[in-house]
DNA sequence: CGCCTTCTTGCAACCGCTTCGCAGAAGCAA
DNA sequence: TTGCTTCTGCGAAGCGGTTGCAAGAAGGCG
């Protein structure tokens, strides 16, 4: 999937008016390979050893474009802001995040774990919850130990 | 309550070895009297007019200690972190934090909005949510617009 | 009441992460 | 290939928060 998920991205990209470079080739090439949710930081650091010199101020240029056209999404965790590729653009569907207090390790949740919280804050608070947008927080199985 | 809070906020910090001082005095007042949800910024501006010359780092080491001792707690909101004083401290009652991505404005939910989420969760992935340390994110009424 | 130890404070420097400004490099349409 | 425009690299700056240190104050004790 890697190689042709990139080609389109990349041609999603141009049709956006925005040009196809190779630090864009590379950002796109290591959100596609990265398992779970890189930051900036480990982004920057997979791209170094493929195509060195890659600025990191370009990693939070290229994503914000990324952004822009769609094909990735940002998810807040306590350590940081995370990256993935979207559904669309050959990445995990979307998924509710939950992030361990002490070890920082990210579990992927159910999309639909929190469907009854949201109807139930619209109706009550007139709240439209985003469930993807930021991590919850809380132990995870060994951390919480017992 | 204010002054009778302020008060046996100040002797419970006694009790733990702690000293009274006209800055935790201070803070300790500004979260009393708060509305809502104050970030370190804002309890520091209260401060100022009250108070002058209380430094921003001051504010933040005092409310180390004042979590440190149990009478403060916080919430990570996406535009920072928020403080207020526990129940235990003549605070709110404990509760569920909602944050609209747009105006930034703080909802209160009840605090049992999560607990069905938190069986589940803990019954699949073993994962122990903490419901009160991260802000929801979403829209709120006005913002959502329609 | 005043001393002395220990904790606190104010300040300035610093840190990690992110953004900005600009000059040079590169994409791409013609 | 040329030329316009966007993109990149780099250094500097911004921002929220923290740290080290010397001066100042709390409060126990005589």
């Amino acid at each position: 999937m890697s190689a042709g998920a990139v080609e389109a991205v990349l041609e999603t990209l141009r049709e956006r008016g925005h040009r196809i470079t190779m630090p864009r080739r590379a950002v796109i090439d290591a959100l596609s390979r990265a398992e779970g949710h890189p930051t900036v930081e480990q982004i920057t650091a997979d791209i170094a050893e493929r195509w060195p010199g890659i600025h990191l101020t370009t990693v939070y240029r290229t994503l914000e474009t990324l952004a822009e056209v769609g094909v990735v999404t940002h998810v807040h965790l306590a350590s940081g802001t995370a990256y993935h590729l979207a559904d669309s653009a050959g990445g995990m569907p979307a998924h509710v995040h939950a992030q361990c207090r002490t070890c920082h390790r990210v579990i992927d949740l159910p999309d639909d774990v929190l469907d009854d919280v949201r109807r139930r804050i619209d109706a009550s608070a007139g709240f439209r919850l985003d469930p993807h947008h930021v991590a919850l927080s809380g132990l995870c199985r060994d951390c919480a130990g017992d």
